[in-house]
RNA sequence: AGUUCCGUGGUGAAACGGUUAUCACGUAUCCUUGACAUGGAUGAGUCAGCAGUUCAACUCUGCUCGGGACUACCA
């Protein structure tokens, strides 16, 4: 679709940057870089930061670029040498900067909070980095003991018995009738022999469990919010690799094992009561697919809801507007519920944060180290050893700024000045969150401008049964193969015609087949076109053009041009190529290409001439706004057919044409015509090779026309003879069908079928009054004539006799063959 | 639970409230010479249900039934 857009408007004299690129994408690469280690026997710890950091540019060098490969290999015209990484200089410079400006805004803070941790990669993640599987687990029904009285307990439900080292409270509804006598003394948690208060908090619900909830508020967001509330110390009782530690008596094992030896503990103690399945939702690592275990840290953050409101105003008052519309839903339902952003990762591999500790913890937050030291030195009065903050950036953080960092900011270069705000993003409903929502917030707080204008969300490619695609599904489609099996022109004009408003795309091998028939139909004529020596003429204007088929395929282009024109000025893709396709195959070479062929076969040497000229016109055209759509083919066909001055992807794109009308309507008429006749022949059964003569009733308009249509109407429709019935009486021999205002018929020289004949002219005398019933409904409904507009009513009307007329010739026809 | 999208020929889709509801794939019949069988000609086959708004509903509103997507949560 970017392909598309930017060659469409590049063609129209646009000064288009299409500005390629990728992010650094931290936790996918640095696991991969890892794994690798590990089959050597090495952790990224035995090279240390800085070699590790080398390895992975290293990796990149050689492995990346498979995406941008595929977009090469697509015809992608972007600028190539424009082609940005968000780890580049330029990109880490603008991170930088922009860090240091949202820090010393305020919008950027450190705060121990709960966050989602990965005890694989030892990192923090972002939300949006878990995905929720559902699972069948176990709820584990158990008993704390009374302070007061350790014959009576408290019962309480957990999924996650083995965190009970790290509760500090537990919970019960103020309201909670059976319950409510508990709140305020103690329990003892088994085990550890800790005791802890009985506090009366809304988070638990008397309906759930046992209406009794133990709070462990360092590892469960809830909990922690209960625990901020009661002002309840928050017990970690996790290694970051998610090995139980020493606040806890299993330190060392894995929850697994510890949850194990808990319960066999607390059966020991008979403080067990029940164990029952547990349809649950568990969180696993998008990346590494280890369990996400909430978990108390260090973390940077950036204020997300200040950065929103201008977020979200910009869209509102449709500074950005997303097409299709219905996808600022999506955006502000983000927004409106959007949660501080985690933005520090535990991994080497991103852009490691522009901070420095001093000794006593001061935080110094500039662009380098230079600066920082010279701020802290002055801070503390002397020279002092500072600290790097170790932790490294989300990748959003950067990709965040790609509007304008890609451009050369904080540079105010040529290309920003030029390019800023950009003009559409075209991107994934699934990337609105993690991307477009990102972009959307740096850019208001920076540039004080929206990114792009539009957003165009489009569709996702699925598999042929409309599933999504995934590895572990094996469902994948290497796009390579596609276009090594059919071209990647098949497969683009394939996506553009299936990208209708934001719908996914199911993945067709017979309609992208179909597509690459296209291609071959489109070589095979201009095949055709050259060995009739249709070449551009330079002074050729085809408005000049006398013969009625040259007139009638130049409007025809001019209003296909405008077809697709409109259709890309609305984003609607598939709209845009179905148009060129019909043109093409259907307009182009079902019907000009045989109207031709009397004319490149006859005598007539200016006839000749001008519908060569013409042929190669329309070729041209066809050429031109099928480009965006199929760049190979049309290049290779452009630079072909004639020498050229310009490159086809600079060819002008002809805009403001008028199409004239008249020059459609007669050779319409002769394509109604013959298909009426073909019709009539293949419903009588009448043999394809068999030469018709075929005599009409018209009006004396009508006659002439056919008249001079006689030679192109005979071939088409394989006649020997087209004339006027005149006088001439209606034999009984006679079929006759009815086209327009004209009525065909064809005397059959051997044996009619007549109940054959007389069953089709049932059905279409069936059809007819059917129509007018609808007809007559509406044109008697008072109502219908008073209020609808004008032209609709007239319309009505004209329909409405012209049923009338062909029921009574059709009628007639029936009466002839009554008695056979 | 919240948000959201969608039910149209056999299949996948399209249609500012106004032709006989289009298109592709598939399918049926016919076509072996002249650009093309990766082709040509001609057919057959359809709006989930109910109610409402309107002169007029595939299109707008509500409900019912059915199918997805996203987000959140489940002691």
């Amino acid at each position: 679709m970017q392909d598309i857009l930017i060659r469409y408007n590049r063609m129209q004299g646009k000064k288009v940057l299409w500005q390629p690129g990728t992010d650094h994408a931290g936790i996918a690469t640095q696991m991969v870089v890892e794994r690798n280690l590990a089959k050597e026997g090495l952790t990224r710890h035995d090279l240390g930061r800085e070699k590790f950091i080398e390895t992975v540019w290293e990796w990149k060098k050689q492995s990346g670029g498979t995406i941008c490969k595929q977009l090469r290999r697509l015809g992608a015209s972007c600028d190539w040498s424009r082609e940005r990484f968000t780890m580049d200089e330029g990109l880490s410079r603008a991170v930088r900067k922009i860090f240091v400006s949202l820090y010393k805004d305020g919008l950027i803070y450190k705060a121990k909070k709960l966050v989602n941790w990965d005890p694989k990669l030892e990192t923090a993640v972002s939300d949006l980095e878990v995905v929720q599987k559902e699972t069948v687990g176990k709820m584990y029904y158990y008993k704390y003991p009374l302070e007061d009285n350790p014959n009576e307990f408290i019962h309480i439900a957990t999924t996650r018995p083995e965190t009970m080292f790290g509760d500090t409270a537990v919970a019960v509804s103020k309201d909670n009738e059976k319950l409510k006598h508990l709140i305020g003394k103690n329990c003892i948690l088994p085990i550890v022999n800790r005791v802890i208060p009985i506090i009366a908090d809304d988070h638990a619900d008397p309906e759930k469990g046992t209406g009794a909830v133990k709070i462990t508020p360092a590892h469960d967001f809830n909990d922690f919010e209960v625990g901020k509330r009661h002002n309840l110390p928050m017990i970690n009782i996790l290694n970051p690799d998610a090995t139980l530690n020493e606040n806890t008596p299993y330190a060392g094992m894995s929850t697994q094992e510890a949850r194990v030896k808990t319960i066999e503990e607390l059966e020991k103690l008979g403080l067990m009561e029940k164990i029952e399945e547990h349809p649950m939702v568990i969180p696993y690592g998008d990346r590494s697919g280890v369990v996400i275990e909430p978990y108390m840290t260090d973390q940077w953050f950036v204020d997300a809801p200040k950065l929103a409101v201008e977020a979200r105003r910009a869209v509102h008052d449709k500074e950005m507007e997303f097409v299709p519309a219905v996808y600022e839903k999506t955006y502000f339902e983000w927004m409106n519920n959007i949660q501080p952003w985690c933005i520090s990762r535990q991994l080497w591999w991103g852009h490691q944060m522009p901070i420095w500790y001093g000794p006593d913890e001061t935080i110094f937050c500039e662009e380098n180290e230079e600066e920082a030291q010279i701020v802290a030195d002055k801070h503390y009065g002397k020279h002092v050893e500072l600290r790097r903050e170790t932790d490294v950036l989300d990748t959003w953080f950067s990709s965040g700024l790609w509007a304008f960092s890609t451009l050369g900011w904080p540079e105010s270069t040529e290309y920003l000045k030029t390019f800023y705000p950009t003009s559409v993003l075209v991107t994934g409903f699934d990337i609105i969150f993690f991307w477009v929502a990102r972009m959307m917030m740096m850019s208001m707080y920076m540039m004080k401008r929206v990114p792009f204008k539009k957003c165009y969300i489009h569709g996702l490619v699925r598999d042929e049964q409309g599933r999504k695609m995934s590895k572990s599904k094996g469902n994948t489609v290497d796009p390579m193969e596609t276009i090594e099996k059919y071209g990647a022109d098949a497969l683009r004009f394939f996506m553009a015609s299936s990208e209708t408003q934001g719908r996914d795309i199911n993945l067709s091998d017979s309609r992208i087949q179909g597509y690459r028939n296209f291609a071959t139909k489109l070589w095979n004529a201009t095949r055709f076109c050259e060995m009739n020596e249709c070449y551009s003429v330079k002074d050729f204007d085809v408005k000049n053009a006398k013969l009625e088929i040259n007139k009638w395929i130049v409007a025809k282009a001019i209003e296909t041009t405008k077809e697709v024109t409109d259709n890309l000025n609305n984003y609607r893709f598939s709209d845009a190529a179905n148009a060129v396709y019909q043109f093409v195959w259907g307009t182009f070479c079902d019907w000009y290409i045989e109207l031709t062929k009397p004319i490149f076969y006859g005598e007539n040497a200016d006839d000749i001439k001008e519908t060569r000229a013409t042929a190669a016109w329309v070729l041209d055209r066809i050429l031109v706004i099928l480009h965006p759509f199929m760049p190979f083919v049309t290049a290779e066909l452009w630079n072909n057919l004639t020498t050229r001055s310009t490159k086809l992807i600079k060819a002008e794109w002809p805009l403001n044409e008028n199409i004239n009308e008249q020059n459609k309507a007669e050779i319409d008429w002769a394509i109604d015509f013959i298909s009426a006749v073909r019709s009539l022949r293949s419903a009588m059964n009448l043999p394809a090779g068999a030469k018709l003569h075929v005599y009409t009733k018209a009006s004396e308009a009508d006659l002439k026309t056919l008249d001079k249509q006689n030679k192109l109407i005979c071939t088409l429709a394989r006649l020997e003879a087209l004339e006027p019935l005149g006088n001439k009486e209606i034999s009984k021999d006679m079929v006759q069908t009815v086209c327009r205002d004209a009525t065909i018929l064809i005397p059959l020289k051997g044996v009619v079928d007549f109940a054959a004949e007389r069953e089709r002219l049932n059905k279409e005398l069936e059809t007819l009054n059917k129509n007018l019933e609808n007809y007559a409904r509406k044109l008697n409904n008072e109502s219908f004539v008073a209020k609808a507009p004008e032209k609709v009513v007239a319309e009505e009307k004209r329909r409405q006799s012209e049923a009338l007329e062909n029921k009574a010739k059709v009628e007639e026809a029936l009466a002839r063959i009554a008695n056979f």
